[in-house]
DNA sequence: TCCCGCATCATCCAAAGGGTTGAAGTCCTC
DNA sequence: GAGGACTTCAACCCTTTGGATGATGCGGGA
């Protein structure tokens, strides 16, 4: 009895690492393999997989979470296990949320993988140990640490003001502004005011 | 002389602290309780209590709007008085034009809400005094209504997503997104995407 | 003192976003 | 079946945004 897994990740590599490890082991299947969420809806309603292994983070597209919600509404569900390279608790929460089995850091054992699949198979949650406890607890990752000159940037920002509306109400050039933002798109992990502006709403950085 | 009242809430308990609220005036009476908008049509339709306590989201079924619009049809019709926990103006408008007599917050005291119930009763209109005149902003310049597509757009808008993602996440072209968005920048009044979202969020479109 | 983080500003360039016009197909209503 | 709302798409143009790089001045701590 083998359990039936389709593999969603952006990455070429990590695709053919985890088929590498689940392929040696004679109790879990890759049925199929997406590079994106769109392909993975398409993939898994025909292939009907038990569990999706989805990385959070797709590059282009829709993301792992709202990927997981797709997936779960399909008939039958699999089960979803998040695949993340970052401890980002606000994600991780949000693919809980979304109907995700849990997660699984990418730098866990192959064994873990495969128990973790098995486990979200027969409906387990599974968490990743070192990080189960900090969910548990409500505790968050140490978030970015903005300067406070950044967290006003990022306040109008989040009111919808332009690169120019903001060096305006801050009496600083567009010049300034645009380098404030650059650091906190980087602290933040993102590329763009909009995607900025909701990480810092679900982080409760604003 | 008691104001009959029927209670509609999908929460057992929050129906449970209402009722006890209630059966401590003796100048109103629960004559019932009902968990879904379906069942409180059957219940007003054989009680014929004067004022319905509906909560605005009732989980599955139809909605405290659609629920508010129904009751009002029958005849007699009862005073509907919403019972909302946040104060999203898109939803508490639609209420109004749905027929309701006013909405009162969830936190508001015990005698508030008999105040309310007693003055619903006698046709009054019942409003939580803090957003009164945004409603009645509201009502001059009504907000824009946005199709369904819209609001999905808006939605994926609010993530963050890019024109591309967007378009990836609904089947359908960058050209298509961009005239979606034309439309919604129009509405809501705005030109920009940052500002829509946070249009979106104030009104409590999203 | 010297280094580092912070805030400030500048320039250049590519990409994304936004505005406009026009159009085709569907669905619903009058 | 005519008209209207909605959704879909295309082509054009212009503005804004974001990325890269570099520079200045200020303040605190090793």
């Amino acid at each position: 009895m083998t359990t039936t897994v389709l593999l969603v990740d952006d990455h070429p590599v990590v695709r053919s690492g985890l088929r590498a490890v689940l392929d040696a082991a004679d109790t879990v299947r890759v049925v199929g393999e997406a590079a994106t969420g769109e392909e993975a809806l398409v993939l898994a309603a025909h292939l009907h997989p038990e569990v999706v292994l989805c990385d959070l983070r797709l590059g282009r597209g829709i993301d792992g979470i709202q990927t997981t919600a797709a997936l779960r509404a399909l008939d039958p569900a699999p089960a979803v296990l998040i695949l993340t390279t970052f401890d980002r608790d606000a994600e991780i929460l949000g693919a809980i949320e979304a109907g995700a089995a849990g997660y699984l850091l990418k730098e866990v054992a192959p064994d873990a993988i495969i128990d973790g699949i098995l486990r979200a198979a027969l409906g387990d949650t599974v968490l990743a140990p070192d990080l189960a406890s900090r969910v548990l607890k409500g505790m968050r990752s140490p978030l970015p640490r903005l300067t406070e000159r950044e967290i006003e940037v990022l306040r109008l920002l989040a009111t919808g003001s332009t690169n120019k509306e903001i060096a305006r109400a801050l009496f600083v050039t567009e010049a300034t502004v645009k380098s404030h933002l650059v650091h906190i798109f980087s602290k933040l992990g993102v590329d763009s005011r909009s995607r900025a502006i909701h990480v810092a709403q679900q982080t409760g950085l604003i």
